[in-house]
DNA sequence: ATCGATCTTGCAAGCGATTGCAGTAATTAT
DNA sequence: ATAATTACTGCAATCGCTTGCAAGATCGAT
């Protein structure tokens, strides 16, 4: 049981593999706890010792391995993270901001594509759920009573979905349309058109239902078109419709739809803005240099993709120090929720109307 | 030292925390080796024993701990996947087929995104090698010699790019070239653009060898612009040197060059493909939704992200069976490169020449 | 100097799998 | 029926790191 076979060279048996934490340990001649300490915590290493172990550190260009660090703390140092379409621009941006947070935070992040569908989502949901210490799901087409099941495994964190007991990260839905309604207002349109995302969706119903108060309230006719996938295509489908509908003002549910949009139209032969003033949400690069250049509501997808990072962090260090106590004590931590605000953007797709 | 303070039960302290082997183990009434080997190899467990394991192992809702498992096994489970861009739907659908390869594994795809800049393809190249059991490469800027150093510690595969010693998984540039070509002068083009990708692209400066070639001995007028970024705005700042250079009939790099190279010439009143004839690469969704549909050769991009993955398998257990003996035995294993085709597409935004 | 409080550091016990070796049971050969 | 194989299963060591506990060192105060 004690056979020792790794002589007092710690484990380095004969020069391959790469080395260990004893194998540093022996090198700044401390224990291998010692190491292991000044390594994670700062606390608790004497200055000079904490610069040994450094040195020894990087002289053996030694790396620590993720997997025994896992096994002991419970933790695997990766992130999940799904999104419905990774080659939609928006959800690009978002990803690589998340990555390049928990990068800094020494983390990774696992991307998983949900092909829009509430089946992938649910399948993966599940079988990331055991294999990461976090979730972050954007724009969930499932609400945490489907979801809810591992919900209690893993802390989650929903971006762009607001609902009960999950903390997230959204964007202000209500100041989107706001903002996009008061530019067409503005511009003349009385008759506007609404290009709806799916319907399971939560900014799509939630923008769905301000935009039609804000149509009642300011006396607007309003079309609701859809619901369409979010999708170029989906813009594409939109279009017939849309010019069908008599609308002056479009409002879609995203850029990629705009883009759809506009590109069909111009193929039937329908100016944008002169015919039909178009606006879409999120400002992703191709917005800006499509012609006409698209007028939209430029969402903070960086922040957003770092704050959820962030907070899902949280939530996590919350979760790794609590389990002392059974039953949650003092009522419930509060579920915290960040709300970022969009930016309209004006440019070259959207004018006066003609009437 | 035995306090032993885990119960009959196995770990099972109170209720809370996962089940374990042990746990599985206690349940089906064999050794933990057992219900470990009727897991993972199939082979030497009896039949009925196994079943009870399973059993067991869905009673409890089992799942190994990867990290327990990667430490004794000494694999994550985890490949690594750099692509340039994410949202680049050519390496978003890359991406799909080949984290659908790896889940069918049971492995877990880490993807990347280089942002196109070498030192961010260096950087997470070092820092990803220490995590992954494998890395996969697409369309690399760098060759073997910058990335080097890491590629002895993990086995590498390349896509898109064809480089001594490293195995990869190529799509003919050759073949590409020939199609674009051979259409365009179907359609009695004499005068041919080429625009070309960045410069420490392989597959660019294979394609452009090719074209060049392939001008001068089928008699062509050739005129090759750039480099240009592989990206929409790439495409679109190519436009204005594309009709200055009076050819009519355009290759570009890829589809999503192509299509800002469109968008830009409608802006401009020039007629696709009444004036100029333009071929792109990958057929890409956008590619048959855009209007002119865009003629293109398909990329086999599926096939491409499941072989990448089935191919790095194979290295990484060949590379767990060899290290028996320290030096390279049988010479070397032969490196294996996968060789796809693409496929031309015939769409609207090709025609006859009017010359 | 002496004693308790405070810092540092080391010991050794895990974390949850996998696996070489060895013992036992089942099979087949003789 | 008995010996020789082969098929299963269990024991216990290990993978590399973290962490509770306790011993030793350090230091200020008495």
């Amino acid at each position: 049981m004690r056979e020792q076979r790794t002589s007092l060279l710690g484990s380095s048996k004969h020069g391959s593999s790469r080395p260990t934490l004893v194998d540093v340990a022996a090198l700044a001649g401390v224990s291998p706890a010692t190491v292991s300490r000044a390594l994670t915590r700062g606390d608790a290493v004497k200055r000079t010792t904490r610069r040994r172990v450094l040195s020894a550190v990087d002289a053996l260009d030694y790396r620590p391995n993720r997997a025994a660090r896992g096994l002991s703390t419970g933790r695997s140092g990766v992130l999940g993270m799904l999104v419905p379409d990774i080659s939609n621009p928006f959800f690009a941006e978002l990803i690589r901001s998340a990555q390049a947070e928990a990068r800094a935070h020494d983390q990774v992040l696992l991307i998983a594509d949900t092909a829009q569908s509430e089946a992938e989502e649910l399948d993966l949901t599940e079988s990331l759920a055991g294999q990461v210490d976090g979730l972050i799901v954007c724009s969930p087409r499932l609400g945490p009573e489907r979801l809810g099941p591992r919900l209690a495994e893993v802390p989650l964190v929903f971006v762009n979905r607001r609902a009960e007991g999950v903390p997230a990260v959204v964007i202000d839905q209500d100041a989107i349309v706001r903002m996009s309604v008061r530019h067409l207002q503005d511009f003349r349109h009385h008759h506007l058109a609404f290009l709806a995302g799916p319907e399971d969706l939560w900014s799509s119903e939630r923008r769905l239902e301000t935009v039609r108060a804000l149509a009642n309230s300011e006396g607007l006719e309003l079309d609701v078109l859809g619901p369409y996938e979010p999708s170029f295509e989906g813009g594409s489908q939109a279009a017939e419709p849309t010019v069908a509908s008599g609308a002056t003002g479009v409002i879609a549910f995203n850029d990629v739809m705009a883009l759809g949009l506009m590109a069909r139209l111009a193929a039937m032969g329908i100016a944008v803005p002169e015919k039909l003033s178009v606006v879409g949400s999120d400002d992703v690069p191709l917005a800006h240099m499509w012609t006409p250049a698209l007028t939209t509501v430029r969402a903070p997808t960086r922040a957003a993709g770092r704050r959820a990072v962030e907070l899902l962090g949280e939530l996590i260090e919350a979760g790794a120090r609590e389990p002392l106590d059974r039953t949650p004590p003092h009522e419930s931590p509060p579920v915290r929720r960040i709300e970022l605000e969009g930016q309209l953007v004006v440019r070259e797709s959207t004018s006066r109307a003609w009437a």
